[in-house]
DNA sequence: ATCCAGGAGGCCC
DNA sequence: GGGCCTCATGGA
């Protein structure tokens, strides 16, 4: 048990916003299913209680959840009249990029597409639990490439994978094989990164820039999605300030958590695909 | 029941 | 390079 104090920091928020698919509320907390381990993390008035020893949540956890930088400091890159980033970040006050497992966000993301995020959930989970460990009795960690590269495909099936399924084979093949070295991508500059990504068949500029932004932290990244289309469409007239390009990736997490929980109408925006 | 989802590939021009 | 069409399936 570790117990400390976090500022700008909400599990909630963290594990309802769309960049990982397994933390998950369970019982008064959450637990955060991530590198075959299990963390069980509640909140204890204004601390945070997480189910691991010191050294381990300072090993793991404390770069996973970037508890070295300081959320604060994007309140005041605010432009002047951005009321909607002002609403935005207020709301979602506690939201931080992960460093997520390069490997479990390639194949998330690659899922991810045309998908909700419940339903992302539901087959990431399933491929877990028929393809990965059992950690602790009921928790499965995410499966290795070794064994999704040899996966049936009928198992593959069955986790809702649809026409996305090819793609996932392809992939675990691909870095099987060592055609992508995931460990070596990191030393890639962004546009090197998003490009060898984007070698892979199913990965566009969309999965590979949130693999960039949730796995390597490439906080200047960009995705863009259907809620980011509509935000950038009604919100800033068509362009996304390039004042925020720097860190566009974070401010991105904010307005896309702020669009999805508040159920934003969008007018006469009538982009669909 | 009908529509939508953290999109991408394959055409065609 | 941009404009359409299609892709399988869970969730609301």
């Amino acid at each position: 048990m570790y117990e400390t104090e976090l500022k700008n920091f909400s599990i909630a928020k963290i594990a309802d916003s769309g960049q990982c698919f397994r933390i998950l509320p369970e019982g008064t907390g959450y637990v955060v299913i991530a590198f075959g381990k299990v963390l069980r993390v509640t909140s204890a008035g204004s601390s945070y209680r997480f189910s691991c020893d010191e050294q381990e949540f300072k090993n793991i956890w404390f770069k996973y959840f970037d508890l070295d930088c300081d959320y604060e400091k994007y309140k005041d890159v605010i432009l002047p009249h951005d009321d909607f980033l002002k609403e935005a970040i207020h709301f979602g006050d506690g939201i931080r990029i992960l460093k997520q497992d390069p490997w479990e966000s390639l194949i998330s993301f690659i899922i991810s597409q045309r998908k909700s995020v419940k339903a992302i959930r539901t087959s990431i989970s399933r491929l877990s639990h028929l393809y990965g460990k059992n950690i602790d009795g009921t928790h499965f960690s995410f499966p290795g490439h070794e064994i999704l590269a040899k996966a049936d495909e009928a198992g593959l099936r069955s986790c809702g994978l649809g026409y996305r399924l090819p793609y996932v084979l392809d992939a675990a093949r691909s870095v099987d094989i060592g055609y992508i070295d995931l460990k070596n991508l990191g030393k890639l500059e962004t546009s090197d990164l998003l490009k060898k990504l984007m070698e892979l068949n199913g990965v566009g500029i969309k999965v590979a820039s949130c693999v960039a932004l949730f796995a390597f932290h490439r906080l200047e990244v960009l995705p863009i999605d259907i809620w980011m289309k509509r935000i950038i469409e009604t919100r800033y007239g068509g362009h996304f300030p390039r004042e925020y390009l720097p860190f566009a990736g974070v401010l991105q997490q904010y307005m896309y958590y702020y669009a999805r929980l508040k159920n934003l109408s969008w007018q006469a925006f009538d982009y669909q695909n």
